[in-house]
DNA sequence: CCCATAATTAAGGATTTTCAAATTTTGTAT
DNA sequence: ATACAAAATTTGAAAATCCTTAATTATGGG
């Protein structure tokens, strides 16, 4: 069956699928109602309900008690979501000047009302960009991604030159904290030392030393360069 | 009852019956349902049902079989609303390069999505407009409006220099064909005559010379210069 | 094997819509 | 002027979406 259209809560229960898929927790590549259902804040059994929906019309599967994986099709259609929303955040950053920290909740609404035309000027204004402003790919028109070739910075190698690809939290308060670190997509540093038990990481950003926690680090992904 | 947060199916609604209002077509400055259930493309019961809602709220006065008229409140809150909107259209035309016969149905979208913060970052972007592209005149943030002194072309005086203020129809194929002719707000033009019986008007636009009907004549206000 | 935890079903609520039927108003024709 | 038909408005019943809380069922580690 063809995906007839969807309703936006739909597409943001399948971009928010794809999230959690991409960060790979879970072996088998299911993922698990209640964790959706935080990211999404709302309850189990809304959720479940959902799947029901999203299952009969083909665009995940659904092992009960297991969890739940997108169709292709629902792949596809998870990816334009998330080009709508990673377009809106580059053009409130890029041409309307808001801080990164501000943009996610803002682009969830604004990608409401944003039909193919629009998504696509605005992508045209913003540049093109290949990443969204806290570094993730931004999928093309056609639902396809590149995808990443980096880690956490908590397991990076030390001593050798690397750069900040993206950031794994939309909380607005760490995403200032971390701007004012300097420690944003596209930053070289090298990770000097990290102490044991999750201990904290000392970082060289080009000729300032920091110092930042297990925690933070582990929300930083970076790539060798 | 002070006016809680409204749904933004509510501020639509609000919305519509200004610009009804505005038209000001029934004399005790009552609209009727079924106008508005048109211009909202609904059924005549769902407009009623939000009525009876929009009364409790303090938002509007009805009085059954006559009509429904806002209150103040509910007038400051649909300017509110028309303040998104347009701004929203100007910024599409000014920052965005969209056609003015394109973006109603757009802006109706978007300004779902677009909060205090956002609306006042794309009006400087757009200028600081005071009037939107079909020539309405814009809001100011606390919801109050500077009327226009301006009348229908099909009875404006002949042989006086006048400028188009605005056009009454958001019909994109009418839009397309008033731009075709030139005839946008700012423009300057002359009534040569005006054919008797509702007939077609000669204008004179600059150097070149116009007819057209009655009807879009009707559909256009302007002003003496 | 038991029991904490996670997932599911059951039941119900809010919002906004539609369709169908009842009611009021209005216009026209005798 | 009055009566009746047409039009507009209102009310009632029910559907679509998407949410909640509370109870039930399955899973899997000690």
């Amino acid at each position: 069956m063809p995906p007839a259209d969807l309703s936006p809560t739909m597409r943001d229960y399948l971009a928010e699928v794809y999230r959690l898929t991409e960060r790979g927790q879970t072996p088998g590549g299911y993922i698990g109602t209640s964790a959706l259902a935080d990211l999404l804040d709302v309850s189990p059994p809304a959720v479940n309900r959902m799947i029901t929906k999203l299952k009969d019309a083909g665009l995940l599967e659904h092992e009960p008690y297991q969890g739940i994986r997108l169709t292709e099709t629902g792949r596809r259609e998870a990816l334009k979501e998330l080009r709508r929303h990673r377009i809106a955040e580059a053009f409130l950053v890029n041409v309307m000047g808001f801080k990164w920290h501000e943009v996610h909740a803002e682009a969830e609404q604004l990608s409401r009302g944003m039909n193919e035309t629009l998504t696509e000027r605005m992508a045209t204004m913003a540049g093109h960009p290949a990443v969204c402003p806290h570094g993730e790919p931004i999928p093309t028109p056609e639902g396809e991604i590149t995808p990443m070739d980096d880690g956490l910075l908590s397991d990076a190698p030390h001593d050798t030159e690397m750069e900040i690809t993206r950031v794994l939290t939309r909380e607005p308060d760490r995403l200032e904290y971390l701007a004012a670190l300097g420690l944003t997509p596209g930053t070289r540093l090298r990770v000097l030392h990290a102490a044991p038990f999750h201990g904290p990481l000392q970082l060289k950003v080009g000729r300032e030393y920091r110092i930042i926690g297990h925690n933070l680090a582990e929300l930083i992904r970076a790539q060798v360069v």
